[in-house]
RNA sequence: GUCUCAGUAGCUCAGCUGGAUAGAGCAUACGCCUUCUAAGCGUACGGUCGGGGGUUCGAAUCCCUCCUGGGACGCCA
């Protein structure tokens, strides 16, 4: 790729014209910058009237000692432009260049043409694996909005991997082990009935999860009751490990309810309590390389002075959390081989991957590198973190049930001849809570209001879904025909669609970076709002002359749209 | 107390590795369906970018400090 000509092709298939220009505006100053140094400086002017493209001039005053102004004026004047440029310009001591709409807009729609859904794919990822550590619900406790987050950006995630070409795990590292089900186990034993429980297994076992922790705050002593009875499901006691399996079988087939709704399934689900028999082999590794530590009857390892140090044995020889993420991440490598390994897990949990990831460097393992927290901020309630413990949850179900509800009325009033109305109903409901979810960046916190879940208008889901509905809509009624012939494009007005079109690609690669599916969703919001714009203003079916080239872009608009909102794992009806 | 994340319009948030006049949506008030789905489009209103220093030609963006809020901090997960 390092020759002139392979070069080129490789630009014209990335439609990079950042690069064209940098590369322009190299053969001006090619003595005082380089060309990534070039078009590292490029930047996008704030408003569309500016240009498409600009180059600030500021950093060169001081080598030539001249104005920034006086340089863009001269710039401009010797830039040698291809065909793909149509002016240049020198503002204030930018040159801004505009491209040339008939050329590029040519350009960018036959890529989506030939490419369709394929049209954004990388492939960075060659055919790499990740892993992907996200959902991971609590057994015996509500699938809560809280864990909505760890599923739905994980399995964007997932899908945005797939699309930079890397292979996807995906996991769901259930939260099924640990002293809580001592707890469980102790309350069950003390105020549950069997009945009950089967009845409404969620709600009852929550009942008396809460109830645990409201006697517990008297009575000491069910605390060690509970640490007894998991040790005793460590040890594999047979009541202990009935209790416990029925547990998780109950808690299990109401978690998929979820999963189906939401369209989501795991390449594994194999929770903590999968890696008890693969404990014993972390204690003795860790103990041959010496960085195994007594310490007030526990075992540890100690990591520095930046961090406290890591437990791995309670002083009653029962494991930790960290030691089942130790013996998860020491599987997964062996088993995957991956190269990179996600963990979508919320900000409060910081500490413990960094401390999980420094043992296993400590350990000695390459691998370490690709090992990374995917952090989200909290669902709060009242600017409070929700509590299981105090029963202070929402549970996602009956958000979803409402959304549900809420995209039938909308149906029966807006569109009551609709053919599928009860998948369109479910695909625009979750759409709504998905969406909502992923528009924000990951780090926020979300204060949870039903009210905005289920907003349908403005920037969410169903709005971008109502785009496409519309898109489709009109591809049906204007009789679209593909054709690679018919996409030169004379409206003005097109030209904001085509460069969102443009980006795509990049938006994808960014979302990937920077492992935010927000990206994705604020580009479909732009696309969405430009598209409905031109629908405003230009009477696509009215001008025959033009109309096959104005449903080419349509359906341009059709695909991408389609596209990014499967990569946020969301459906796209084509009525609503 | 230590570490960490955050503070931008009444509310919810954008603002890429510093750049040209601070941007959306919601809410509020108007306007647009005999015409491609009004879950839409347009107009108006609305901001000392938490405070104060500093770096720079240039700071919402980078550095320091303070204030406010969330979270984490050895036998929970």
């Amino acid at each position: 790729m390092k020759r002139g000509g392979s070069f080129f092709i490789l630009r014209r298939n990335d439609m990079n014209y950042k690069h064209e220009f940098a590369e322009v505006l190299f053969g001006q100053l090619h003595e005082v910058a380089d060309r990534s140094k070039l078009e590292s400086m490029i930047e996008k002017p704030k408003f569309d009237k500016l240009g498409d493209l600009s180059f600030p001039c500021f950093e060169l005053a001081k080598i030539y000692k001249k104005s920034p102004q006086q340089i863009a004026v001269d710039l401009a004047q010797n830039l040698q432009l291809s065909n793909t440029f149509q002016h240049v310009e020198a503002i204030s001591g930018f040159v801004n260049v505009f491209l040339n709409k008939r050329v590029v807009s040519t350009n960018v729609i036959k890529e989506v043409l030939t490419k369709k859904e394929h049209y954004g794919e990388i492939t960075i990822g060659n055919k790499k694996v990740i892993t992907i550590d996200f959902s991971s619900p609590n057994i015996a406790k509500p699938f809560s909005m809280g864990h909505l987050r760890s599923t739905v950006i994980g399995n964007a995630l997932a899908l945005i991997s797939e699309k930079c070409g890397y292979e996807v795990v995906r996991i769901n590292h259930l939260g099924d082990w640990g002293t809580q089900f001592g707890k469980l186990i102790v309350a069950y034993k003390l105020w549950g009935t069997k009945e009950k429980v089967q009845d409404n297994p969620i709600k009852e076992l929550l009942k008396l999860y809460v109830q645990f922790h409201d006697e517990a705050e008297q009575n000491e002593e069910l605390n060690d009751q509970a640490r007894h009875w998991f040790k005793n499901l460590e040890n594999g006691n047979e009541e202990a490990l009935k209790l416990w399996n029925w547990f998780r079988e109950e808690s299990l087939k109401e978690f998929n309810k979820i999963y189906q709704l939401l369209g989501i399934k795991f390449d594994s689900t194999n929770g903590e309590a999968f890696y008890n028999d693969k404990m014993n082999k972390v204690v003795q590794l860790l103990k041959e390389k010496n960085l195994l530590q007594e310490s007030e009857g526990a075992q540890i390892v100690e990591i520095g002075d930046d961090l406290p140090p890591c437990l791995i044995t309670k002083k009653d020889g029962t494991t930790l959390y960290a030691t089942r993420d130790l013996a998860a991440a020491l599987y997964r490598q062996e088993t995957y081989k991956f190269e990179k390994s996600f963990y979508v897990v919320g900000n409060e949990q910081s500490l413990h991957f960094k401390q999980l990831f420094t043992v296993l460097e400590k350990l000695g393992y390459e691998w370490h590198n690709g090992l990374k927290h995917v952090p989200f901020g909290m669902m709060l309630k009242d600017g409070k973190k929700m509590s299981t413990r105090k029963g202070k949850v929402v549970l996602l179900e009956e958000v979803l049930t409402e959304a549900i509800n809420l995209a039938k009325e909308n149906i029966e009033e807006k569109n009551p001849t609709l053919d599928a109305k009860e998948d369109v109903a479910r695909q625009v409901g979750t759409g709504a809570v998905i969406f909502h979810d992923l528009k924000n960046h990951r780090l926020n916190d979300i204060e949870f209001s039903l009210e905005d879940m289920l907003r349908f208008e403005g920037e969410t889901g169903p709005y971008v879904q109502y785009t496409h509905a519309r898109a489709s809509s009109i591809l049906r009624k204007g009789g679209y025909e593909e054709n690679l012939d018919a996409v030169t494009l004379t409206d003005g007005e097109a030209w904001s669609i085509i460069t969102k079109l443009m980006v795509f690609p990049d938006v994808i690669k960014r979302a990937f970076e920077q492992y935010d599916p927000s990206q994705i969703a604020k580009f479909l919001l732009d696309l969405s709002k430009a598209f409905n714009k031109y629908y405003g203003t230009v009477r696509i079916l009215d001008d025959l002359k033009q109309k096959q080239a104005r449903l080419t872009l349509v359906y341009c608009v059709q695909v991408v749209l389609n596209e990014g909102l499967r990569l946020l794992g969301i459906h796209a009806p084509e009525e609503m």
